[in-house]
DNA sequence: GATGAATGAGAGTTCATTCAT
DNA sequence: CATGAATGAACTCTCATTCAT
């Protein structure tokens, strides 16, 4: 039995009853997961008033966020299909994209707040600044999960630690200053 | 025919004759995708005195490789096999690991003289600062070329334009000042 | 489609949703047949008290046996299993073995009546007697399965009047005086 | 490369230069196995005058034959094709027939002359005894190749002690008194 | 003549999907 | 509704055979 039909409770034949095929199993598993992601990344601006709070809400939610669906965080970086006129969307992906924009919004939000107070630069683009930063948060997460193994052993430091490191590094990218 | 074979022009049976399994044909294929990517960098370090420079080639260099080499790139940042006690190891894959190790000592040197002539940050810690650096170029890299058509549709940028701009943001993370 | 799909009258992906794989197909066929093989004998002395009447029931007991599983019984004169301590034999490898010795016990109670109440020869070495018995009885078999046309045009004689010639010639070989 | 071609220094595709197919070569080796077989036992007659001295070596010609060809000593038990009417007949497969039916003339001069002066039974069917005699020889010499560890653990004997035993059985079979 | 290079056909196996009940 | 039973299509791998040189 696959995974999805292990996880269900249901047999695997019953999916079928329910869904069309994998891809939409699949689609609705990620979709699920793209909002946990989101909540994540909300409750972290509400918790936080400061950039840097927020900023490190945010890196733990990812790192959360990896723990839980490594297989899902993988998808976070591949094709986003944005062609809606195409007939061959599920409504799921429609949905996932949907909050996908969401989680921008928030990371606009992170970001303009960010520099209205003086914590980031000024001159940050916002839209090239977001995607950038979210493309290095997921690659730095994805190689420390990879590579726990290897950084023990060649560095002598745990994931949390190695990881630490890499936020404050990344964090100089839009600090102000 | 499965995919390895339909993309060398031999039939099935034929690759059997040169390689022992798939997974031979895939390790040799990585290992040269690796050498190619260990060329891309050793090049950028020789052409370019300057650490900006170095930078700028390097990224190129990453670029070209993800490029070429998608299928390879994703690999990049999963798993290393340390455990050379194991008797089931490949040629391939001992050789493709020393690469990456290779790679690893032409970053190092690109760090430390960067330090040394001031144009890096100088409490750098080196091991810690390659692999974050490392992880988040090709987080960036990869999210670029996933959503390359989104980014057109989003911002109005090309690939190329929006890690630009990414490259110079990473940049700050390890820059001096 | 393999043999042992082809004749189950199943798919070949049919078979693997029952069995792990062909090994434990042919194990579990194997160990039937045995199992069969066993019922033979076994009845052959339940029921009858005469060494000379027990003979011709094994006889014929294995004659029937080559008859309905020709393909295992070739088996039976090949390569036995004894390294226990191996991690991987299949369950019914090691039933089959048993059965097997089960069998052996059965040949072994049938020579020492005998030759407990005069019939047979009182110097047997029970066991190289048995395995000698067991495979001059197999080796003629065998050799009337394969033969039959040739016996039939040769000779002029049916299987069944060929083998029990030979099975009166090999009494000789264990009976007293 | 398959067996055939590893031994006959020549490469693979030189056979099919000389052969037709696997089968016209395995066809020839068994001819020319047979032919061994049949010196065996030509020189076993000639070798020995008493028919003991001739059983024992002939016991011991088949034992070798079976260390020499282990397989083709399996085929001698298989079918045999007598219906040269048939087409599909390789001149081989004829001759190596008309081998074995020297085979058989030579066991016939064994057992008659044995049966003249007396050393064996009198009341010999000749045709059935060779190959009932033939039939149980091979037998007890596969069995012992095949279970030589088993026979070696479960009776402490060696392959030529076991079939000793066995020849000695059998010799009873034929034997006069 | 001899062979290196190539392959069609088939084996054992897996996986997403269907269908009768 | 739910599912046990079944499978087509694809994958990795082998083997007897062919063919251009």
């Amino acid at each position: 039995m696959p995974h999805f039909a292990l996880t269900s409770g249901y047999s695997k034949a019953t999916l079928y009853v329910y869904f069309e095929n994998k891809e939409e199993i699949v689609g609705i598993l990620v979709l699920g997961s793209m909002k946990k992601l989101y909540e994540y990344i909300a409750s972290a601006l509400a918790q936080q008033e400061s950039t840097k709070g927020r900023y490190e809400l945010i890196c733990r939610g990812l790192v959360r966020y990896q723990e839980e669906f490594p297989f899902y965080f993988d998808m976070a970086l591949s094709k986003i299909n944005i062609d809606f006129e195409n007939r061959d969307y599920l409504p799921e992906e429609k949905e996932t994209y949907l909050v996908g924009e969401e989680i921008n919004e928030k990371l606009r939000d992170f970001l303009t707040a960010g520099m209205e107070n003086g914590e980031l630069r000024d001159d940050l683009e916002i839209m090239p600044a977001i995607f950038n930063f979210w493309g290095m948060l997921f690659g730095m997460i994805q190689l420390a999960a990879n590579k726990e193994a290897y950084i023990e052993k060649a560095m002598g430091l745990s994931k949390g630690q190695f990881l630490d490191y890499g936020f404050s590094m990344l964090y100089r990218s839009i600090a102000a200053k």
